[in-house]
RNA sequence: UCCCGGGUAGCUCAGCCGGCAGAGCAGGUGGCUGUUAACCACCCUGUCGGGGGUUCGAAUCCCUCCCCGGGAGCCA
């Protein structure tokens, strides 16, 4: 089928030109001797405007033409006499392959609430706010590759089902091939011996560890995947299941981590700058949220650095009646990372070296005995968007942590194998995809920034 | 899981100290030769989230369950 996607017929289209677009139908205008369609085909975020004359046999076809009918329409690009436009097509011929009932279909012309879209999430793309939305999450999906592969760095796929179940995450999902009509909801006195791998198994809620075996033996590494937890979180910035990215690198401590992190967020919002302006323009008219000006500043300006215990001073100082306790060796809340964030920094913050009893068994103890090397990424409204650390890599302080916090050896002695065998320096973080995409599109709710969310007692599509 | 706030027409919401269920938008019909979420006129639209209770009478008061949103915890 001949058909060119309206975005580079916007881009690159000569007024003159013979024309066959597809789209939906966003809008239809007309009058007695003339009407217009406003056409998006998904590939920009700008709509074609179609000019069908009173006198084309085209406009018989326009009772079918209603909003979020899928059409095909041949013609001549115009350099567009009307505001509003560029270009627009003298439209000379209309094929409907699927008209929508104007009675029915649920999406009109005019804003609905994103919670209203978020019962039709198979038609919400179909809206100018989602499809900016997943526009940027693919150019900054995209972005990540190109970020760790100009750099050398090498995508590696660490398995979704895994055995391990002490990398101390969270909640995870068994997986089982067992029946589960005979299974009790606790799995007490199941035999997973019985099952399909003949040990229990599980989704995986983070390929760090096994990216470190990859680190180990490649340099310099990242995954970029799924990731699963069975927690019963109810927010904002939870999902059940959501896209992680976690580079890891050897010979690399804390500060070649940070400085990781924080370069590789520069370069992805330089290249939302580029790729989609009109989406973040977008946004930024009904939401208010993000903005170019925004994102400009964030790719150019440097993260700024803190301690855990100078960022305890900092709040011990506030004015500000918190509702939880600051004192050191207790964690962050959250109202604290927004302290931090909105009033002290106003703008992305990178808390370091936090108490080692906070803190997973697998970052690397300072010298100091008491806190480990550790980094979290904050950014306004979100909060932690990255954890990372550098990791252990002395066996014996390894097995010393491990057994202080009760990490069962079992199952690990590979790990231990990492420190016992060509053991070297070596960090890394992980970022929750999803996250990022709300920080950079300013979406509030991390549902409306993935197509099918999942989240306790939602599975639907 | 906990704490708040909601659920009324397809959508957004008013009505809530009990007494005939409403508005705007959408939709339909007609009008209009350059519109930009077009405009103008007329018309249509209901399991008031489900169940139970109080009452002569419940959208409105009480109980309960379900769902949605905001916040918290857990975390990315």
């Amino acid at each position: 089928m001949e058909r060119m996607q309206i975005k580079s017929l916007l881009s690159y289209g000569n007024s003159g030109q013979e024309v066959s677009v597809c789209g939906w139908v966003r809008t239809r205008r007309e009058s007695k001797g003339i009407a217009f369609i406003a056409l998006n085909d998904g590939s920009t975020q700008d709509t074609l405007q179609l000019v069908i004359a009173g006198t084309s046999p085209a406009f018989r076809k326009l009772t079918l033409c209603n909003t979020g009918a899928a059409i095909k329409a041949t013609g001549v690009l115009k350099d567009s006499p009307a505001q509003g436009q560029k270009f627009e097509v003298e439209v000379s011929g209309i094929e409907v392959f699927g008209d929508a009932d104007p009675a029915s279909y649920p999406l009109q012309k005019k804003g609905h609430t994103l919670e209203f879209l978020r019962e039709i999430g198979h038609l919400r793309p179909r809206t100018n706010t989602f499809g900016a939305v997943f526009r940027v999450r693919n150019i900054l999906a995209h972005a990540v590759h190109e970020f760790f592969q100009g750099k050398g760095f090498i995508w590696v796929h660490t398995p979704i089902i895994t055995s391990s179940d002490c990398e101390g995450a969270g909640d995870m999902f068994t997986v089982t091939a067992l029946d589960p009509e005979k299974l009790s909801k606790d799995c007490r006195g199941v035999d997973f011996s019985q099952d399909f791998f003949g040990r229990r198994a599980f989704l995986t809620v983070s390929g760090q560890l096994e990216a470190e075996f990859l680190a180990m033996s490649m340099g310099d590494v990242y995954t970029f995947g799924p990731t699963f937890r069975a927690e019963n979180s109810n927010t904002s910035r939870h999902l059940s299941e959501f896209w992680m990215i976690e580079p890891e690198m050897a010979f690399a401590d804390l500060k070649d981590d940070m400085q990781l992190a924080e370069e590789f967020v520069r370069f992805l919002c330089v290249r939302v700058l580029e790729k989609g302006e009109g989406e973040i323009a977008f946004l930024d008219k009904f939401y208010k949220n993000t903005s170019i000006a925004g994102l400009k500043e964030l790719s150019e300006k440097p993260f700024l650095h803190i301690s855990y215990s100078d960022a305890i001073r900092e709040l011990d100082k506030a004015t500000e009646k918190f509702e939880f306790p600051v004192k050191w060796g207790l964690d962050l809340q959250s109202e604290h990372e927004r302290y931090l964030t909105d009033k002290v920094f106003r703008g992305p913050v990178i808390v370091t070296d936090y108490p080692e009893k906070i803190k997973a068994f697998y970052m690397r103890l300072n010298d100091d005995g008491k806190t480990v090397a550790a980094m979290d990424v904050l950014v306004p409204g979100i909060g932690e968007i990255m954890g990372g650390s550098q990791r252990e890599e002395r066996l014996e302080v390894l097995m010393e942590r491990m057994q202080q916090m009760q990490v069962p050896r079992e199952g690990l002695e590979w790990y231990l194998d990492l420190r016992r065998y060509g053991s070297a320096p070596h960090a890394g973080f992980g970022l929750g995809f999803e996250r990022l995409v709300q920080y950079i599109t300013g979406m509030h709710n991390i549902r409306d920034v993935i197509p099918c969310p999942r989240a306790p007692q939602t599975i639907k599509f």
